[in-house]
DNA sequence: TGTACATCAGTGAACGCGCGTTCACTGATGTAC
DNA sequence: TGTACATCAGTGAACGCGCGTTCACTGATGTAC
């Protein structure tokens, strides 16, 4: 095919991760193959490793991208815990539950990132901590670590919550799911008692 | 082989669902191939037609039996909300942490059963429904449609939180988000104030 | 009690298929002269 | 300005492999006579 100027080999590669962060996050990474992937960024399969060492490697540059740009979206929020409460409804909406593809990483895909490899998971890890971190920053009202707590709690009911929403079959229950969560969430960000300093770590 | 009576055969049915329980919630089920799951068993690939129609009647059959255990662990905890405390601190502990292919099928699993067909959904929904209520039990103290809000953020705050810790390559914030959740898990535990009645059910 | 037969849980080789990956090739462009 | 060559993003056929599934077969047992 034609020749470009170095620019369009890297949109090439934006692209790409682009199609594959909304295919594995609608299939699965388990479930998405190299020829859908690639087909869904317009090339054929040949040309996957052009831009790419192998699958884990994509999947790696995939999760770093996802939560980056998850990331951004929440440090662009206005500060303050309102923004936090706007974005908590925005999360928990029927339109992001039936919007996999389009939507959180996290609630598409974190227990399958948990099996994949170390530098997928070396991935994860540093977007995840930038995630907790621009949480916490709106919720910090003086105490750095308690906000760090409760973001972190908020985080992972948004993730189980969602997740739950989907798998399951009833429409009620789903809806009443995401209720539920919302109320749930609402007693995090409001909770003032630190975690007990019974250190979980040493196991 | 040999003839065995009719019991036999339920036998190792169970041990399938068993062996094939652990093998999906330490593997995913994607990740998990006839042969393997058969293998565990002690059986070879050709005997797998003789108990399951498919793949995906062993996955329904799995996730149905996986959430039956879990739902009857909880009901034989003692009653009251204390014995929930107790079972929020094993749930987040290390060792559960540690042990995908022992622990909670939620937890190694959610996002993909998201994507499973309607039968192994059906059956998951079934399942989250007696393990809601199951909850909802212990924390009712009057309001029961309160109690169930409160199981339901309590459920998927847990499940979140265990894929979280499971993900993260850094141990240190692995072992701060099991205490961050705990800490959550409480406020969850001990928040009184209901969802707001605007209902998401009508989108 | 001894022999012939039916049962059926489990065996293991084989099937077509899609997977991740490799590689010789194409062809539109920029560069050299 | 015109021709020959180098570049290199993308092509598409092919690879070995493990997947889910099928099926003719085995062989230890219980039953019939």
């Amino acid at each position: 095919m034609a020749r470009y100027g170095p620019e369009h080999k890297e949109a090439t590669r934006r692209r790409m991760l682009e199609t594959a962060g909304r295919r594995f996050k609608s299939d699965g990474i388990d479930g998405s193959g190299i020829a859908t992937l690639v087909a869904d960024a317009g090339l054929t399969n040949g040309a996957f490793y052009g831009h790419f060492r192998s699958k884990d490697d994509l999947v790696a540059s995939v999760v770093a991208q996802q939560l980056e740009d998850q990331v951004a979206r929440v440090n662009a929020l206005p500060a303050g815990v309102e923004s936090v409460v706007a974005f908590l409804s925005e999360y928990l909406s029927p339109t992001h539950r039936d919007d996999s593809a389009g939507g959180c990483p996290s609630a598409a895909l974190l227990d399958e990132i948990g099996r994949c490899d170390d530098a997928t998971r070396q991935s994860y890890t540093d977007g995840a901590r930038s995630m907790i971190e621009a949480i916490a920053r709106h919720l910090d009202d003086g105490d750095a670590q308690l906000a760090k707590e409760r973001a972190i709690g908020l985080f992972t009911l948004l993730v189980g919550s969602l997740q739950l929403a989907r798998a399951v079959t009833d429409r009620d229950l789903s809806a009443q799911v995401l209720t539920a969560a919302h109320a749930s969430a609402l007693a995090i960000v409001a909770n003032r008692t630190p975690a007990t300093s019974i250190d979980q770590e040493s196991e």
